[in-house]
DNA sequence: TTGTATGCGTTATCAC
DNA sequence: GTGATAACGCATACAA
């Protein structure tokens, strides 16, 4: 038992192991390539004593030696965005078994922290970061990578800066999910869309109108409404497509931008006296957890989010392990449909 | 424009202004106090140097030199369990002000994960920890303070092991609720108790006997069902509760132990023909999303998290300012009744 | 008021 | 094979 909390250093097993230092260091990160040869003797004996003491490496002394931090900074939007702790979980689980920790940066959806985190983790001299940001620009993006930290991007919106991207295939799952409108027969689907200028909002409007094309339906301006994401507006949106008066030709179907509007569109529609499905058929994207709940169950997209997590991290691991650079790489993940009784 | 991606260092701030390094060091840490005074003008010097070089400190040596590294660590047990990322993001809002950044360990549920993880912040050497821990016992606890890092608890587990704990007023809440209950005229009310060998699942059950005591309500523990946090088995208890052939005299109410169990019951009521909240008020505990868009909308008792999250992280600080060791200390955070129209 | 010197614990380069 | 020894970048007691 050691007098206070005197942590032992290689130092300290060493001597206790009637080696140098050296040895010591040679035998814990197993360097057994180069002009070095340890016996197996020696190996055993320090290993021993290691145990004994209980020895524990000091990571910065050895960060600050090597320049590695053995830290991945994972930036998100909003942690409390159900998507984003299981993207974290992802990440985690790979990064783990690298012996990586993680540092977890929310912004809250507040722009200005994307920024002011990017300066954190050039401070926190992390090894690696995953993005996940909306408002960076690209210059704030070569700060980190001019700083030697590598970086993955989760959403297109990274693509541009010359970073590996992991994607989720929204655009493919849009297409599945109207195809499957399609197939039930119907042929008036509007589209709640998300705002114009956010890049989800712009991808799953742009494959809606897609879909529609590729099933010879005419494009028909009047069935989109714009919204925000949130629950705001889409009670009015919502009454607008389907006013009572109109109920003699009304769209039969409605997708929704994400299930948050699905789900405030569903009790819109209850309130206005339609049935779901029967009169309207009602599909978001995201696969929240209320979507299970709401009743009827609402038919979604999931996107996966362990698995892009888990993806990102391996991009990132991958571009730490290598010596030379590497080009930036792009990685599509599937989204899910998730068909319930809504649609 | 330095070639490469040389990282200034203070050596490099010092020639770059005609002063020596310590008076870098000086002027960056604000060394005031002490008998070393730097002259405003050569302060002003170094610090526009700084600027113009845009150096930042290297925080492997300083926390090499101070052995503190600015790092804390938040152990959940599910990350995706909503509570918990709004329990992190609270303790950020307040470590962040500090300069500490935010390490993130989620165990998933899984016992063995708490104690590996306590391996990784010994090595990682964090300066705080906030646990929300189930599995750990004294001596994994004590390997961390023995080290020198200063814990804080999260619920009532960690309060024996003689840290700082964080807890939630559960009883006060479904104190609350229960008299809600009462006052409603409701005097047969049933319990979907969680595992009695489970702190929350014990404290909500004592809680409940105790609110029914103090109305004068006697005890009749054919009531209570015992069930496991999760949806499994809700409907075999709320079934065994209120089978058909009992609509005679059947419970008026139904406190769930939380809102998984409570949103299933609710489901399993309606399947079984009972009207929530006339035939049965239901009410459960947590406020997870869910419960906002069940039909009906659920009564139920959130815990604030985010609060939760902002004191322990203050407790830490405090702790990590503190010169003196400080006694163990308790903090409650109130819970919030949230009252919809299922009760 | 400023500069010098030392050590924090590792890794890695050399001679031996 | 092994053992000194020099960085790594910083903070600080102490000398000037």
């Amino acid at each position: 038992m050691s007098s206070e909390s005197h942590r032992p250093t290689q130092e300290d097993v060493a001597r206790e192991a009637g080696v140098s230092r050296a040895v010591v260091s040679y035998v814990i990160n197993g360097r057994s390539g180069g002009n070095v040869r340890i016996s197996e003797k020696t190996r055993r004996r320090v290993l021993e004593v290691v145990q004994r003491l209980g020895y524990q490496p000091n990571v910065n002394a050895r960060s600050l030696r090597t320049r590695r931090s053995q830290l991945i900074a994972v930036m998100v939007p909003d942690l409390t965005n159900p998507f984003y702790p299981l993207m974290i979980r992802g990440a985690q689980a790979v990064a783990q078994r690298a012996a990586y920790d993680i540092l977890v940066y929310d912004c809250d959806d507040q722009p200005a922290r994307e920024r002011s985190f990017v300066q954190a983790m050039l401070g926190r001299m992390v090894d690696g970061v995953i993005l996940v940001a909306f408002h960076l620009k690209a210059e704030d993006v070569s700060l980190l990578t001019r700083a030697g930290i590598e970086v993955v991007g989760v959403g297109g919106e990274l693509r541009p800066l010359g970073v590996d991207v992991v994607v989720p295939g929204e655009r493919e799952a849009v297409r599945e999910l109207m195809r499957h409108l399609i197939d039930r027969g119907h042929r008036s689907i509007a589209h709640l869309a998300g705002p114009p200028d956010t890049p989800p909002g712009r991808v799953r409007l742009e494959a809606y109108r897609q879909a529609l094309a590729e099933a010879g339906i005419p494009d028909d301006e009047s069935l989109v409404r714009y919204g925000t994401f949130d629950r705001e507006h889409v009670a009015d949106l919502v009454g607008s497509l389907f006013s009572s008066s109109r109920h003699g030709a009304h769209p039969t179907a409605l997708f929704a931008a994400n299930d948050v509007m699905a789900i405030e569109a569903i009790r819109t529609l209850a309130r206005l006296g339609w049935q779901v499905p029967a009169d309207v058929a009602v599909c978001g994207f995201d696969n929240i957890p209320e979507a299970e709940v709401v009743m009827p169950p609402l038919t979604t997209v999931d996107q996966d989010a362990e698995a892009i997590g888990r993806r990102a991290a391996e991009l990132l691991l991958e571009r730490l392990r290598a010596e030379a650079p590497l080009p930036p790489r792009e990685v599509k993940i599937a989204c899910r449909l998730v068909l319930r009784e809504s649609a």
